[in-house]
DNA sequence: CAGGTATCTTGACGCTGTCAAGTTTCAATG
DNA sequence: CATTGAAACTTGACAGCGTCAAGATACCTG
């Protein structure tokens, strides 16, 4: 049955969402309206609703796949605290700023108000959500020097700082504050020593 | 003539910017739509569009004036570098975040995506915007220890990571993803001393 | 084969931003 | 003071949006 029966769509949600990253892609977060994506799909509009409650429920699937490749490109990226230190964080900073950067509405969309503060997230995005951060901060306790930290200080309270850091400078730019690419690049540099300080290394 | 006859507002930019933060307040930035402004304002649904081309320029001009409100509280908060500079970054980084958290949808809105990115952003908002950043800049500046940065440091970069790590924070409190608002307290303290190490500051 | 259920469709409503064209008031000039 | 041109404001209309309600179709299970 590849052929031509078209009333049933067969596996209309995987198609949803894999269309709804490409207009994501091409017309931004502004962009995506359901109509839109049901036509490109080759479906009445209100065909997504069987599997999806909502817009916002799709929103939140399509921000959980987010942070599933975020994740993923985490894992991926040695910050073992073995060797060198400086040349890992700095290759993990610029691997967690080009995600941003390479997919910029995907990444708004994960992190941004609609779904976060005026929507309730779905417990499938929060879960998610939860274990992406908890990722980092394992990784981030990982190569702190043990009996470092000055008083009031702890690897969370680290963890949740840098990662603040690394949140700002990707929103500075794909909302398009910072808009030069080499500056940028200095930025981020700038931010690891800083990092680096902090975590009281000399590599 | 403060009476009755009302085909002529007066002045129905000034209004119109009024009544626009307040639905911001209260609505949101998604809520505040030209129509419900205008009849809030006592006013058909097209006058505002004598005062501003676009609802992106009526946008621009709400942000500027945030940006113009963060230059006061910025200028108001004491960086000099005098006495104990732990106490005085920590005060800073208070009000900046107090600013942020006590009026989250303007702030959304002058760092939002699309103001600057989508659409072009307003000269004035540019200008005054720019400005902003340089008078952080100026006040960073300020307190660096002379000749105590390390090579391919400068004055002008910290102050970009630094405001990336503020704004990241902003971000992530007012866009829901960092809840707890004692842990905020401690996560910007914890940033707080990280700035402090890499100032190479020992107050 | 019967019936129920999951899936998909069309119609309708109120909301949005904004183009076009008409109306009213103000200000300046003869 | 009268006239006229510009500035301010209004109403009508259109396309797009999310989604409620109700009807149509295909599949699956008894």
């Amino acid at each position: 049955m590849t052929g031509a029966s078209k009333y049933h769509h067969g596996d209309l949600r995987a198609a949803l969402l894999r269309e709804a990253e490409a207009l994501l892609r091409e017309d931004g977060i502004e962009g995506l309206s359901l109509r839109k994506l049901a036509e490109r799909v080759g479906v009445s509009r209100m065909a997504p609703y069987h599997h999806f409650k909502d817009k916002h429920e799709l929103l939140c699937a399509l921000a959980a796949e987010g942070f599933h490749q975020l994740d993923r490109i985490m894992e991926q990226t040695p910050l073992t605290g073995e060797g060198q230190l400086g040349p890992q964080l700095t290759a993990f900073v610029r691997s967690y700023l080009r995600f941003a950067t390479h997919h910029p509405e995907q990444y708004e969309l994960m992190f941004g108000r609609p779904i976060w503060k005026s929507g309730t997230p779905t417990d499938e995005l929060k879960q998610i959500a939860y274990g992406t951060f908890r990722h980092y901060a394992e990784k981030i306790a990982e190569v702190i020097p043990e009996g470092n930290l000055p008083s009031g200080s702890n690897p969370l309270r680290l963890a949740q700082a840098s990662w603040a850091t690394l949140h700002g400078l990707c929103r500075l730019m794909i909302d398009g504050i910072y808009v030069n690419a080499a500056d940028m690049e200095e930025v981020s540099e700038e931010s690891v020593r800083v990092m680096l300080v902090a975590l009281g290394s000399n590599t």
